[in-house]
DNA sequence: ATTAAAAGAGACTGAAAGGTATCTTTTTGG
DNA sequence: CCAAAAAGATACCTTTCAGTCTCTTTTAAT
């Protein structure tokens, strides 16, 4: 690998957490050169501008949280446990796993939201229909399992433990005790084996 | 009223529009300006400076959600009615009523969640905790009137309904269909019917 | 080892940010 | 109706922003 593509990787990495934390428009860039240690002219050989980075900061830091739950959930069969991996996996981001300041798609949809030109919202956009879809899948197939009702509707399920996660991941963030999120835990744990059929 | 007072109410309402659309970080004065056709000589006479105009911009928009929450709930005596009523007029926000830009505490509070030295995090606070209390006082009250089942808990009820309904905007305004507010809407009276006691 | 290419440092630029100072125009109370 | 005070406009200041340009250093292929 050549050293260019070294330093290019370690600036999107660093650039990805500051952008999370404190937020993509608010973010300068000599926030970036502080926290990479790289120059100015080391910085634009690799990105052409402020918004290429955080293009590709934000598709950095998505990855990294996919990841982290997809992993999480694949280590379980069952629907019921795969939905409730993915609500612990979930809540970690409270602790700044895997990564620090929070989701990285709500954090950039709601700075984005009110900005139409913005480079940024396909992108959210994309990864928030992806993290949905990829819900709705795991319901459906617990449905053809039968391991969830037949009564369940796969996108609304979906969007309601969503929005609980997101909503509750930032009021935990403001008052900052972990209370929070075990609230959020025992009411969703509760609400998706509701969901569930008796198991065997 | 003297005139300057007039004023100095007009820029607090306009202001306050633009930095629950905009963010309070990334609206500038030159937005200000712009909106309300004052200049700059004419804002600064009546406010110190930027961070003064948020503060009081601030205080306007939660007062303004406040009211329409608390007008929306006082139409009903039951506290499941109430609890709905919330619900309702919470989701009204999707819509832009009272206030544009989704529910202002929120907003700011995922803005200023990173920088300790904010002047609105207290303020943040404050209106968040507000909020929490009052909704706990109707769930409280819903308990000894025996509408709602002595097992619930009001400072969880209130923290889990709050979540649901913060993440559900946000999420509805990303994807600007009212479809999501729907499903927000029908899972949370569900929800709220659960912890009712049935009805004489 | 040499040298061309790649990578990076750092001074510089113009625009835009928040804020101030001064001057002009309105209000308003007597 | 008039003068003092309040309100407001405008030019200006300093700092900081994103971005550029040029020069130096490092890397890597031969």
């Amino acid at each position: 690998m050549k050293k260019g593509e070294l330093t290019r990787r370690n600036i999107i990495r660093k650039s990805a957490t500051i952008f999370n934390k404190k937020g993509y428009m608010t973010t300068t860039m000599s926030d970036i050169i502080q926290e990479t240690n790289i120059q100015k002219g080391g910085i634009y050989r690799h990105f052409k501008d402020k918004e290429q980075l955080m293009v590709e900061s934000f598709h950095f830091s998505t990855e990294i949280m996919q990841h982290h739950l997809k992993t999480s959930v694949s280590q379980h069969e069952n629907a019921t446990d795969k939905l409730i991996a993915f609500v612990e996996a979930f809540l970690q981001l409270s602790e700044g796993k895997p990564i620090v300041g929070g989701c990285p798609i709500f954090n950039a949809a709601i700075e984005m939201d009110d900005l139409e030109e913005s480079a940024l919202l396909p992108s959210i956009n994309e990864a928030m229909d992806m993290m949905i879809k990829w819900m709705m899948k795991i319901i459906e197939d617990g449905m053809k399992h039968q391991e969830l009702k037949q009564s369940v509707q796969p996108y609304d399920t979906a969007i309601y433990i969503v929005s609980t996660l997101e909503g509750g991941l930032v009021l935990d963030r403001l008052k900052n005790d972990g209370q929070l999120t075990k609230i959020i835990r025992n009411n969703l744990r509760q609400y998706i084996s509701m969901i569930a059929t008796e198991r065997p």
